[in-house]
DNA sequence: TTAAATTATTGATATTACTCAATATTCCAA
DNA sequence: TTGGAATATTGAGTAATATCAATAATTTAA
């Protein structure tokens, strides 16, 4: 953690966002007094569906699951963030309410930066925002993905969806399954637990996946994509 | 119709969205220069899913349905768009595909805006952006919606969270439900045809709703929430 | 280190919801 | 108006998947 005490300071952040680029000197500034730095530990809850959203957060390090929470702990996982992304970003504009809750996947730097200051920068600078929207046109696409997944697709093709994400590239030097219990898996494919530990079991005797308790690799990911595409 | 013949021109039409008032006239003379109107009869496809975006839409005046398209005709629909809505925003910045596909559900007035001149705009004026934010933050909020619905939620849940969106005071004066098949209603919800229409006739033998062949009525708001919630 | 708690696994069962098939109804075009 | 196509409805059978229960393995805390 001891490389970023230095960037608390936003204008010589490591770890900023394409968005902050935008921002000039003193918009940069700006941020960085209208801002926090907080250490979460590993399985720390960062922010809390339905509780008030004072802040929008940033990852300056770290990995985030974010779900949403539902009654009889049948949780929705919906993605894992990276350094460099933001947590909570619709509260600026929407429900004054975080839609999500989210939990540190490991230690994790979190900048909480003050809405109404995010929101003045958004009005001042038209690139800014536009990175936000950049933004949003990506997660919206996740969403239908994720829609497209739990819409019709049975099992198999749901746990798929689930694997393909979670082995993605984006998190190449992350070993994220030894990170995630058999729940968390079966929470990213909206299955149960129990239908989730077979189709692994599965999948490994087939030799599409190879598995050793929580240490998961994809063998064999065109087998992995057409079970998905077949639903 | 006729009432919107005269407000092609943007800069006096009546129907403008809330983020157009943020640009000064000449930037909505710019706009007016870079779009084109069209009308879409009922039934009409106005974006297909995977195609080539050059253009921003938004609905003049029409209602719109957007669905997911999967294979074996199992669509998804994602909501129903009415007059001063975007569609394909996320084109702007994404992949330049439309995510999705849309159709009109009655004779629609559609603006075509170039891409390009969009984007330029959202640049220029950090308060035109901050209202299509405005939007991604409502619209995130929908689509985790969709995807509580779709999680965890069975049959019955999911039905009752279809006809809540549909019957919703958003559409007030629109009598959505006589211009939906029983399949869109059960590509709403993502359960089966034959599944929707057994539901349907149960809701209405508990006097939960009216249904006179098309024509369906909400009674019992109520109990239809506490389906929703149970799930 | 050991006991307790949590998590993972497996099997049997029950529930859920789809598919298929048959029929009825509605819509549409000639 | 009338026949044909599309849509809606109903029932029966089946496939998919959750739940429950028991046990095993792993993790955690004292």
């Amino acid at each position: 953690m001891n490389d970023f005490t230095e960037s608390t300071n936003c204008l010589n952040c490591a770890k900023s966002s394409q968005c902050f680029k935008q921002l000039i000197p003193s918009e940069l500034e700006f941020i960085n007094e209208n801002k926090t730095q907080i250490l979460y530990r590993k399985d720390e809850n960062i922010c809390k569906q339905s509780a008030f959203a004072s802040y929008v957060l940033y990852i300056a390090d770290g990995l985030v699951k974010l779900y949403l929470e539902s009654p009889n702990n049948k949780n929705i996982n919906i993605k894992i963030l990276k350094t460099s992304e933001f947590i909570g970003l619709s509260s600026i504009y929407g429900d004054n309410i975080y839609n999500y809750s989210a939990i540190a996947l490991k230690d994790s730097n979190i900048c909480l930066i003050e809405k109404e200051s995010f929101r003045k920068l958004l009005n001042n600078n038209g690139n800014f925002a536009s990175e936000i929207i950049k933004w949003y046109c990506n997660n919206e696409k996740q969403l239908f993905n994720k829609i497209k997944s739990l819409g019709h697709k049975q099992m198999h093709g749901r746990l798929a969806d689930a694997l393909l994400y979670l082995s993605d590239e984006a998190f190449n030097q992350e070993e994220i399954f030894l990170l995630l219990s058999r729940k968390d898996i079966s929470d990213f494919a909206c299955i149960s637990t129990e239908s989730t530990v077979r189709l692994l079991a599965e999948l490994k005797n087939e030799g599409i996946i190879q598995m050793d308790g929580k240490h998961i690799k994809i063998l064999d990911r065109v087998k992995l994509i057409n079970i998905s595409k077949k639903g």
